[in-house]
DNA sequence: ATGCCTTTCCCAGAAAGA
């Protein structure tokens, strides 16, 4: 089972590229974040001529979430409960779908940026961690399969930035929004720890401006968090830093986690 | 870097990203 999450940056613009990197790669189990486009306007049929089904949690112009698989896709969850929404809970983003595919449940995410530890966007980060983990609490403790996928916009260790003395004060490395991820993983999930396929730090996202990737300046704010049923399956992670080059590419990397998973698959 | 990209809305420039 190779299982693989990807902040697109939109995924109509990006088509070709998943396209091509599906046919590449082998994936059975891709979580896609920042959609941007509306529920009924995913491009499943592109998908489906590759033998992927596709569930879909989109809203238009910003966020959306989706889980594409070619090892069945059941008893899908769009959001959870207690999601705090912005600005208020009259107002849920669509940021979570959950899916068990292929005997494994995966949880798609795209945590909220929080743009400044001042903005009430932080204060919103924070309450819909909380809401999450609590969510994810009954599923942690199945003994099904789990991860927990997805861009997360925390760098849970100075490690996870390219240079900490600039990140002081700002945004993704905050003391609230570490404790808040580290909360996740106490639920009992393992930080699936990816292998760099340049450099020392297996960044996953740089920034568009300023010519950040060729100058290493990324940052690691997407994981693969697993249970233990799941962690003791895996075999190999890594970052599949090729996928940020050229012209055309997403500001994130893909994240890859195979595993020795073999479940009564139905499909 | 209160941003030198990129994407969406949709045709001009604002909003958002992290």
């Amino acid at each position: 089972m190779r299982i693989a999450t990807w902040n697109v940056n939109s995924i109509t613009a990006r088509l070709p590229r998943v396209v091509e990197w599906l046919q590449a790669n082998g994936t059975d189990v891709l979580c896609l974040q920042e959609t941007k486009v509306a529920q009924d306007k995913f491009p499943a049929d592109a998908l489906g001529e590759l033998g992927y089904e596709v569930v879909h949690h989109g809203q238009g112009r910003w966020n959306g979430v989706a889980v594409i698989s070619r090892v069945g896709i059941a008893d899908v969850e769009r959001g959870f409960p207690g999601d705090p929404g912005f600005p208020d809970d009259e107002t849920i983003e669509a940021r979570a779908i959950g899916a068990t595919c292929g005997g494994v449940r995966v949880w798609s995410l795209y945590v909220p940026n929080g743009r400044t530890p001042e903005d009430p966007h932080y204060a919103y980060k924070l309450a819909w961690f909380s809401a999450l983990t609590a969510h994810l609490a009954a599923q942690v403790a199945a003994p099904t399969p789990l991860a927990v996928v997805g861009d997360f916009n925390v760098a849970p260790t100075d490690a996870d930035v390219w240079d900490p003395a600039k990140f002081a004060g700002a945004t993704h490395v905050t003391d609230a929004e570490r404790a808040a991820f580290d909360g996740v993983k106490a639920l009992g999930l393992h930080d699936v720890f990816p292998r760099a396929l340049k450099g020392d730090h297996p960044f996953t996202f740089w920034d568009y401006r300023d010519g950040a990737f060729h100058r290493g300046m990324g940052m690691r704010i997407d994981f693969v968090l697993a249970n233990p049923a799941l962690q003791s399956a895996v075999t190999d992670a890594y970052v599949d830093r090729e996928a940020r080059k050229g012209k055309g590419a997403s500001d994130h990397a893909p994240v890859f986690a195979d595993g020795e998973v073999y479940a009564d698959v139905d499909v």
